[in-house]
DNA sequence: TCGCCATTTATTGTCGACAATCACTGTTAA
DNA sequence: TTAACAGTGATTGTCGACAATAAATGGCGA
């Protein structure tokens, strides 16, 4: 019923309680379990997760540095709404971080990574082909952030970690619904050029892979989507 | 005495209290009045900002998640002090950021901008020909926070943000205190050739400007610095 | 004299309660 | 019927006290 699980913390490995949180939501948005908007209660949070307050307001406003919610004082947290102004700025980062990793990728990618990139992809087909939209989502992400463990450069794959979990926000707000996101294959010829370290041909791909991305946006639909319970359950199409 | 001070609250704006805190530890750590290590007990900074501890722990959490801080736990709150990998990890990261922001920059600049970013130049050398360090950092780090605002890109900027002031601390930490950081002018150049437009001069002189940053770093003497009340007293060449 | 260990002290982490603020419900009046 | 309003409930913000942990001190023994 809840789309923020606890993370299973099978027996050992006993984190301390904000991670998990921050883990746990982190998650739930990256798959489109919270959508943008969602209100983040304190007191629902701590019940869940079985800690006291002050640990999930120390989650939060570390979540809150990172863009993902928005904390507004005496309101509390919501999952952060992208405006579409933040959308394209978003995109334009992406493209500036993304293609550096790339290229640094190249002289760092082992066949072991390639071998694993592709696993990757297959694995987001399948899940693409189930109509399993989480694990379709979390895939490709982690494909995206598998190029910035290869490229070895922790400060850009932090930022490309949050830039990624903002864009399924975005998406989530602008995005079609029927024509996915990364429907067709882009990531394959990616993975080819990395492999035969083809640095131009490999940042014109991400290049355009990001550029479809942004195109298949509308602007118009989520702009005014206020994100109450009536919209949730009148499943009308607008108005 | 100390070197956090209350960011003057004249006597309208009484904003909230953790945002007084970071901004004044933002601003200390950006002028050297903070090195890297020095510890940042909860108790201190409550007495300084007269405010409860539940507040400086908000500031310290969001500050954190920056990197700027580390918080080890059940030790307290330390100003980050990165280390050579991470530091070369920000320097790539800045240039990647940097490049396009000033791309980017290029179509916004009018002749207001130009004007006030060769004004801060010029404030620029007078802090330097005066010896005043703080207000050398200051600026420098204003000028290219200039141009993250002329590009417009709020997402860009923010990282930049936190960049320059990660390359503050690694500045202290590894930098040359003799041969200062941007001593040549390499910022009347970039303001020139954005004036002028010419994209590929601009990034190749941003390009430049970075990387004399970066190469005027050494690794080997910032490397074993205990930050112990020791080392600031005996003024010896180090061992 | 030096090294190791128990004690003390200071700091962080946790907790529950209360106050301040906001959203919502139901009421009243035009 | 609609709009504005007061009351009510729930949530966030604040506070002080206590517990847990780590560092510093001092004493003990070799």
């Amino acid at each position: 019923m809840n789309p923020i699980t606890p993370a299973d913390q099978t027996v050992a490995e006993p984190r301390a309680p904000e991670e998990t949180i921050t883990a746990s939501i982190l998650s739930a948005v990256a798959e489109h379990r919270l959508p943008a908007g969602t209100k983040l209660g304190e007191q629902a949070l701590s019940d869940l997760f079985s800690c006291h307050r002050s640990n999930v307001r120390r989650a939060l406003t570390s979540l809150a540095a990172q863009h993902v919610i928005e904390i507004r004082p005496h309101r509390g947290a919501f999952v952060a709404t992208p405006s579409p102004r933040e959308a394209r700025e978003v995109f334009e980062a992406r493209r500036t971080v993304e293609r550096t990793l790339a290229r640094l990728a190249i002289p760092h990618a082992g066949a072991a990574d390639i071998a694993q990139m592709r696993a990757m992809i297959a694995e987001e087909a399948e899940a693409r082909a189930g109509g399993d939209k989480p694990a379709e989502l979390r895939l490709s992400r982690a494909f995206h952030m598998k190029i910035a463990e290869i490229a070895g450069n922790g400060v850009l794959g932090q930022f490309l970690a949050e830039l990624t979990l903002r864009t399924t926000l975005i998406l989530g707000l602008y995005g079609d619904a029927s024509a996915s996101s990364c429907a067709r294959d882009d990531h394959g010829p990616i993975v080819d050029a990395l492999e035969a370290g083809e640095e131009a041909r490999l940042v014109a791909l991400v290049d355009e892979h990001l550029a479809h991305l942004e195109a298949g946006l509308d602007f118009e639909r989520g702009a005014s989507r206020p994100m109450t319970l009536a919209e949730q359950l009148s499943p009308g199409t607008g108005i």
